[in-house]
DNA sequence: TCCTTTCTTTAGCGATCGATACAGAAACCA
DNA sequence: TGGTTTCTGTATCGATCGCTAAAGAAAGGA
């Protein structure tokens, strides 16, 4: 055995991807990565082996972190109508907590890439339609147990609830608060269709008086 | 007078504009401006003074050609629900019109900037911050007329609707087709509230049959 | 205590960044 | 045709980019 790494790799990594959060991938330099996690570029160089790989492994600790309540939501609900809502409000309220930036790194991070890191693009887009995805098993759950209308555009419907929690990223970045995050998200489920008649003929359960 | 330019200035404003559009302003470096020009770079800065100047004046020309639709469809449709409709269904063609590069300029040119043009990133929030202001103003004038009750919340349709739109440009920068994201549009038109019940007490008036 | 190993530091690599100095070329006026 | 002016092309500026060689510093084994 030698000497060990005199820095916390983690601590270090939470601050690469802040920074990388912050800015993007291509606007963020190896000097303000290493101004931000307090060491030299030797030393990050030594522990996360270039700027790529770094950013790559941000992005996967982001992803088991601050990104997981995506993930959690669409796995817990019983539904994919609350599934669904449950990620909107929660989106609304990660992407306006001040404790850290605003927006979703995967979203806003690697948007103006140079032809020569179109692989980081290529990296982030992945996960956005992983998680577009993700959002259509659950839709695509709700008609196969008939809580949807058999040939409902669950395609359409996946991407336009991605496409608001992309919009509430950028608005989030653009200074829009909680408040109002909260209340595109209570619209959007505007969105979610009706479930269909019963079997018998009987209208659906009504929630309010005729 | 004396010797005059070689080149076409609206022309190479134009290549300037799309390099731009494609991969936002950072990224786009003068070698590339210079090459989609067909220019050299003393030519660049004797015509458009610097890189930043190139980058307003496109963005003025992207707002006059390619995004003037949402201008346009804000200025001359009878009511706010119209307009609003019209634009997304405009943005939805826009944005995945292959005759250029997809999504939009203003929504994905200046996100990944470092602290040294964080200026530039301000010029296109502007931007968004009026458009955003321009479809609340025509949901606030649904409200004055009576055709939205008194007390919605238009502050949240506003940035509701604009959420789906630079959620719609995203989508279609990762590959959502034109005919998925007219789905996105008629999907967020749910979000438009219903007319408020008529003074005399009787129901708005119906399309379809009870 | 000395040796080995690995980390940290200083310093700087080649490449590219935005931006220009300079000279040659072209268009107008006289 | 000569003089003036402005544009164009070559070649390059200092600064910064991602990245690393080399030497000093610290920790474990002998």
């Amino acid at each position: 055995m030698a000497r060990q790494r005199a820095f916390d790799r983690d601590a270090a990594l939470e601050s690469a991807l802040r920074a990388f959060w912050e800015h993007g991938y291509e606007a963020t330099s190896i000097a303000a990565l290493t101004a931000a996690m307090g060491i030299r570029p030797p030393s990050l160089y030594a522990a996360f082996g270039d700027k790529r790989r770094l950013f790559e492994e941000a992005v996967r600790r982001y992803q088991l972190t601050h990104g997981a309540f995506t993930t959690r939501a669409l796995a817990e609900e019983p539904t994919g109508r609350q599934a669904v809502e449950r990620v909107l409000r929660e989106s609304a309220a990660e992407y306006t907590n001040a404790a850290h930036p605003p927006g979703c790194l995967i979203i806003t991070a690697a948007v103006n890439c140079g032809p020569e890191s179109a692989d980081v693009e290529e990296l982030l887009r992945g996960f956005r339609e992983a998680a577009k995805a993700a959002i259509r098993k659950r839709v695509d759950d709700d008609v196969a147990a008939g809580r949807l209308a058999p040939g409902t555009d669950t395609e359409a419907l996946a991407t336009f609830f991605a496409s608001v929690i992309q919009g509430m990223s950028t608005q989030s970045r653009d200074g829009a608060s909680h408040a109002v995050l909260v209340g595109v998200a209570e619209l959007a489920m505007a969105a979610y269709p009706p479930p269909p008649p019963r079997p018998d003929g009987r209208a659906a359960v009504r929630h309010t008086k005729p």
